[in-house]
DNA sequence: TTAGGGTTAG
């Protein structure tokens, strides 16, 4: 904590300083200033200007009321300077100024947000020790201070218990913050259940309650729940949606290139006089630069700037990641120099994008340049960092450095998650170290990340890969004993495995199951029978497969077509199937020169 | 109006 003297040291001079002195030297404006601390408050824009006042207020005999304490301090948490708000509270305490629970409600709301809600819990303490009851403000503000540690299991106790032992009546934001801890570990159901329950208690859920829920349905891909939802709070609930609703439900709507509504929406907002912000604006970059539209991408940005709002750095990482998806390097680095030109500084996700640009080109040279600088500037690697890192030793085949990294980011206290885990498992598999990657999954254990089903489908595909497609297949029944779904990649890379291993008869077995369990062939598993069948020349179920990709609408593509070619041009297959192939073609691919006697 | 909850990025 900051004591007075560093603190006086600390603040410096400033215009707010001058001339409050002035006035206050003057002698004959003493009364009115005096009287005017409110209005000194209402007008603090910065740090410097509330710790001149603090400092000013804390000589004044007597000393102002704790209400005008109060007032400075929440002015200090409203521009977001949490840790000094906690000194000027401190100081309170010494300067011995009667708190009440307004000073204790802001001084937890500071611990919680700086995420430390264990500290915001000791000054409770205050409230006991001076007779104060906490209110509903000062539980939200620590259930809030949970939820943001992601310590969702202790704020749900806090929950019940409050409503357990009455220690206050929860309102709207005491059921709107539970909602947001519960969206964020993906329990909508358990959201929307206590949504219902505040409307049994007569709690009224506000545009908050509704848009924290609509929005964790967007992220969680179930758009079609959050559009019913908006439904029943704008009819049911005369509630209209405002500039947040619409942001939600826009970044959702794109993200799953939903865009003929997502274009609806934002007209729907036009007609309800609500302007587009720079959150709208981005949500549209980004999912454009997603799709590897850039271009569409900058038109936004055009429109943005010529409506006065301005990108920030959000956006411009929306940008930059964009050309690094596509691996122009050039333009990436021609952004971040006209964001840093604007005084924006970048961050981590900006360098993490960098380097996955670097690594995507295979410049891993470039990347651990790139990962040094960002250091030196201070930046710390995330787990995304460390990813993006990994994936591009692998990529060059220096399995040594990814490792190297990977113990590194144990080292810097990183966690890796399960993108890691897949990472680490696909490059060692890609190296021909199946072996390697096996013991790991087995170091694993039964830990969430051995259940990962995009795990399993890494390895049997390894494994299939490295002739070892009895691996495979123990690993298959392994997943399926231990009750996860697979999914359609699983399927294809299994099949995969038996036609490499001209295991024929299997591969169709699996094929026929797949329906069965309700996971329909995609135009993959086609491709990759109709592979096996013509490596295997083993003809006889390729007309058939050809057919249901027809009637599936599923087309080939460029190197399974080119296989057929070959067969046909050895003879091997009837020239017939060529005007069965070219239905099946996609129009791009009949630009090819060795197909232009097809008609 | 002396205190609180919801939207964007890898």
């Amino acid at each position: 904590m900051m004591n007075r003297s560093a603190f006086i040291k600390f603040r410096g001079t400033n215009s707010f300083l001058l001339h409050s002195l002035s006035s206050f030297q003057s002698g004959t404006h003493k009364a009115s200033l005096h009287s005017n601390v409110s209005s000194l408050i209402l007008k603090i824009t910065n740090l410097n200007d509330a710790l001149e006042l603090f400092d000013e207020m804390s000589h004044r005999q007597p000393l102002p009321s704790v209400v005008k304490f109060n007032q400075l301090l929440t002015a200090v948490t409203k521009i977001k300077h949490f840790s000094s708000s906690l000194d000027l509270f401190k100081q309170m305490c010494s300067l011995g100024v009667q708190l009440d629970k307004y000073s204790i409600s802001i001084a937890i709301k500071c611990c919680c947000q700086l995420n430390r809600t264990k500290d915001g819990f000791a000054v409770l303490g205050c409230c006991f020790r001076r007779a104060i009851a906490p209110d509903v403000y000062i539980f939200n503000a620590l259930l809030d201070g949970l939820v943001l540690e992601d310590r969702i299991l202790e704020a749900e106790m806090l929950f019940k218990k409050l409503i357990k032992q009455k220690l206050c009546e929860p309102d709207v934001v005491t059921y709107s913050t539970m909602i947001k801890g519960l969206c964020k570990f993906g329990n909508n159901f358990t959201a929307l259940a206590l949504l219902r329950l505040m409307e049994q208690k007569n709690c009224k859920p506000s545009i908050v309650t509704y848009s924290t829920i609509i929005d964790s349905l967007c992220k969680d891909k179930m758009i079609d729940d959050a559009l019913k939802l908006l439904k029943e709070m704008v009819s049911d609930k005369g509630i209209l949606p405002d500039v947040i609703t619409y942001n939600s439900l826009i970044c959702g709507l794109c993200k799953f290139g939903r865009w003929d509504e997502a274009s609806k929406m934002l007209k729907q907002m036009e007609d309800e006089k609500i302007s587009p912000d720079v959150h709208t604006f981005t949500a549209l970059v980004d999912a454009f630069c997603k799709e590897g539209k850039v271009e569409e991408a900058e038109a936004v940005i055009n429109i943005m700037v010529e409506r006065g709002e301005f990108p920030n750095l959000v956006t411009y990482n929306s940008l930059i990641d964009g050309y690094c998806l596509r691996g122009e390097m050039i333009k990436a680095r021609e952004i971040f120099d006209s964001m840093t030109l604007r005084g924006l500084a970048p961050n981590v996700v900006t360098y993490s994008s960098l380097l996955n640009g670097c690594c995507k080109n295979l410049n891993i040279e470039k990347a651990v340049q790139m990962f040094h600088e960002m250091i030196v500037k201070g930046l710390k690697p995330n787990v995304v960092t460390y990813n993006t890192m990994i994936q591009g030793f692998f990529q060059v085949g220096r399995c040594v450095d990814a490792r190297k990294l990977f113990d590194e980011m144990h080292a810097q206290s990183q966690i890796p998650n399960q993108y890691t885990y897949r990472i680490v498992l696909e490059g060692l598999c890609n190296n021909r170290q199946v072996e390697e990657a096996l013991s790991l999954f087995q170091l694993m254990g039964n830990s969430k990340l051995n259940s990962d089903i995009a795990v399993y489908n890494i390895l049997i595909d390894g494994a299939g890969k490295n002739g070892k497609v009895d691996v495979a297949r123990i690993l298959f029944q392994g997943l399926i004993d231990k009750g996860l779904q697979p999914d359609v990649r699983t399927y294809n890379v299994m099949i995969s495995g038996f036609c490499r291993e001209g295991q024929l008869g299997e591969s169709k077995l699996l094929f026929l199951k797949m329906e069965e369990s309700g996971c329909p062939p995609d135009d993959v598993t086609y491709r990759v029978l109709l592979q096996g069948h013509l490596k295997n020349r083993h003809y006889d179920d390729v007309e058939m497969l050809l057919q249901e990709m027809d009637d599936r609408g599923y087309s080939l593509d460029a190197s399974t077509l080119s296989l057929f070619i070959d067969h046909i041009a050895a003879g091997l297959l009837d020239r017939s199937m060529l005007k069965f192939l070219s239905k099946l073609v996609p129009k791009e691919l009949l630009d090819d020169p060795r197909l232009c006697d097809w008609e």
